[in-house]
DNA sequence: GTCTATATACGGATAGAC
DNA sequence: GTCTATCCGTATATAGAC
């Protein structure tokens, strides 16, 4: 049915503001990272994509079949740039934690809204669809993980579990993304402050998480 | 107008299920939590309280209202006892640290929707329900931040914003439970194995993050 | 206080003109 | 392809009987 489109999406990047489709992609990425699926109407994303509200459901049908593409594109965009630098051949174990850090906190920087975005739709749906996309199952067979286990081996961590390693990196780096309302409020800090805050952390968090391996 | 109704509230805990205005609470607190208000219906809430949805209207005159006292509750509720620990004058930072992340934690093994619930609803809630609650601005203002900033100042910590520390603490013990769909599924873990290491983490976060303060 | 029945509003989706 | 007008299901809220 969509099939039929003419195919114009290569030279996209040339462009300001592609097609139609495109356009409304772009409006609803917009609003359902802003606001999640429950809380969008179909009508905010008709009117920030500028066209009328019947072009949506020629489209994409409907909300759901518009959501899914949505949010199936932002968790493999996030997760498939994350899994690249686990699986890094030739870096070393430290060396893939800078990266991480500065990458996983740029993209959130560039993209504040999607961290909370996957989690909050994620606590709601079915585990079926966080393993529709198969790359998080394979977190911990990644070059990372083996590295750290042979660390720990190695003498040169303290024995830990890997997930719970993960879950200080991530955590280190994507709650002050998720609370930041909240965070922002506690420091008394306007946007640009806490965006600073961010650039640190890009920096901070590789130590820091160095010295916890290496604690007791 | 609610002020008519008599107060037997004092003596609630002997009973098992209340009154109805607070077992429509109840019923709505445990949907809220789950779902978010825009996901909720008040047919939910009422089914689950086991009375009828025009009930619900009458004790609480509206869906916005009922989320608002759910809400306020909530809020309080998880601050208040977070910060108590903080204001305690008479431990020291390390083991503020301790108790904050073993109440903290167990606060949320016991009601695991509550972080998600609170951050969910606050990326979308004014600033200005924030500071309804006044709690928050106070944090850095407490015994525990100041002792911080001692540590600081006598060589026993490297300089550090406070906030990155609050930020680390934070994360380190709520991320696990906000993002806990994503992170049982890279684990492979089901819910009694998951929850085994949220009790690890009590004790292995206040040796992670000391050794960070440390760091450098 | 609690129910059944119903009004009212809102949002997703479609019909049909252009 | 794009619009206006409209339909229709669903959800909140109220009226009114008991």
């Amino acid at each position: 049915m969509k099939g039929s489109k003419t195919r114009q999406a290569a030279n996209k990047s040339r462009e300001e503001e592609v097609n139609t489709e495109e356009k409304i992609k772009n409006a609803a990425r917009e609003v359902f990272h802003k606001n999640g699926f429950a809380a969008t109407r179909t009508r905010d994303i008709a009117a920030a994509a500028g066209i009328n509200l019947a072009l949506l459901n020629y489209y994409f049908r409907s909300k759901q079949k518009l959501f899914d593409i949505i949010m199936l594109e932002t968790l493999q965009g996030f997760a498939r740039s994350l899994l690249d630098v686990f699986n890094e051949e030739t870096t070393s174990f430290e060396k893939k934690i800078e990266i991480f850090a500065d990458r996983h906190i740029e993209m959130m920087r560039q993209h504040p809204g999607v961290p909370m975005f996957i989690l909050s739709e994620l606590r709601s749906s079915p585990e079926s669809l966080i393993q529709k996309m198969g790359v998080v199952d394979l977190i911990l067979k990644t070059e990372f993980a083996r590295q750290l286990r042979q660390g720990i081996k190695d003498g040169r961590f303290a024995p830990v579990e890997p997930l719970h390693v993960l879950m200080n990196l991530m955590g280190m780096t994507a709650f002050p993304f998720v609370a930041r309302p909240l965070l922002k409020q506690m420091g008394r800090l306007s946007d640009n402050q806490y965006d600073q805050l961010m650039v640190e952390r890009k920096k901070l968090i590789p130590r820091w998480l160095n010295a916890a391996l290496k604690a007791k």
